[in-house]
DNA sequence: GTAATATATCGATAATCATCAATACAAGCC
DNA sequence: GGCTTGTATTGATGATTATCGATATATTAC
């Protein structure tokens, strides 16, 4: 509906103009929230945010109730997104929750009680 | 793998133990991150977080570029994960973003820089 | 009453995704 | 060389989702 339209509610008023958001932006934020958006992997998240040392794949496969497969591709997920940081010794990967997804994650439970 | 396995890695250490998120708050914060991890649905916030007055379904639809069923979904999706609030004059609904949403949504966009 | 308007819902479709078993890859040990 | 172990990838499948056009609902104006 147009703005100068006589039957708007008093209430409902003109939003000021907006820019929308840059794609570039949006996208790398949509990828951001959509890899916290999966139970599995917002528990390795949770469970990343109360270590301080990098974690295995193998603790976390071992810790979460998921197959090996699935919870390489939830690293996968979480590490492309620039969640968590990924390192290897030998075959071993190790993953370690970034701080700007710390805070992430605070905010985000912060909000869900 | 056991955390008593002797092959494993100096600097990857055994986790401290974490009880995982209870289901129920796990639940909502993934139904907060997933409503959020749309492009449209993010441009969405975007624009009510510019706003100090509620904001009508006809502006936005007007404002994105999308058709009106699928801005009502969208919507519908963000008021069922909390992150906006519904009012309603006549037929009319508008829009205000929580204030619990708007830090999420600082701090997310924070991270996508 | 009818007409117009704002929004929601329905039904369908194409795309994405979470998951697993099986397999491949890579590194260390014998 | 072969064996073992940690992890990634492949392929398949069932579930979820974003989107639209068409339609329904609700409210206001006439």
């Amino acid at each position: 509906m147009s703005p100068e339209n006589a039957r708007r509610p008093a209430n409902c008023c003109v939003p000021k103009p907006v820019r929308a958001l840059a794609a570039d932006v949006a996208a790398v934020a949509t990828q951001i929230a959509k890899s916290l958006s999966d139970p599995n992997r917002l528990q390795i998240v949770h469970l990343l945010a109360g270590q301080t040392l990098p974690v295995c794949a193998c603790d976390i496969v071992e810790w979460l109730d998921v197959s090996q497969p699935t919870v390489s591709h939830h690293l996968k997920t979480l590490a492309d997104a620039g969640v968590v940081d990924v390192g290897r010794i030998g075959t071993w990967r190790f993953y370690r929750l970034k701080d700007s997804a710390r805070a992430l994650l605070q905010t985000l439970l912060a909000g869900a009680r």
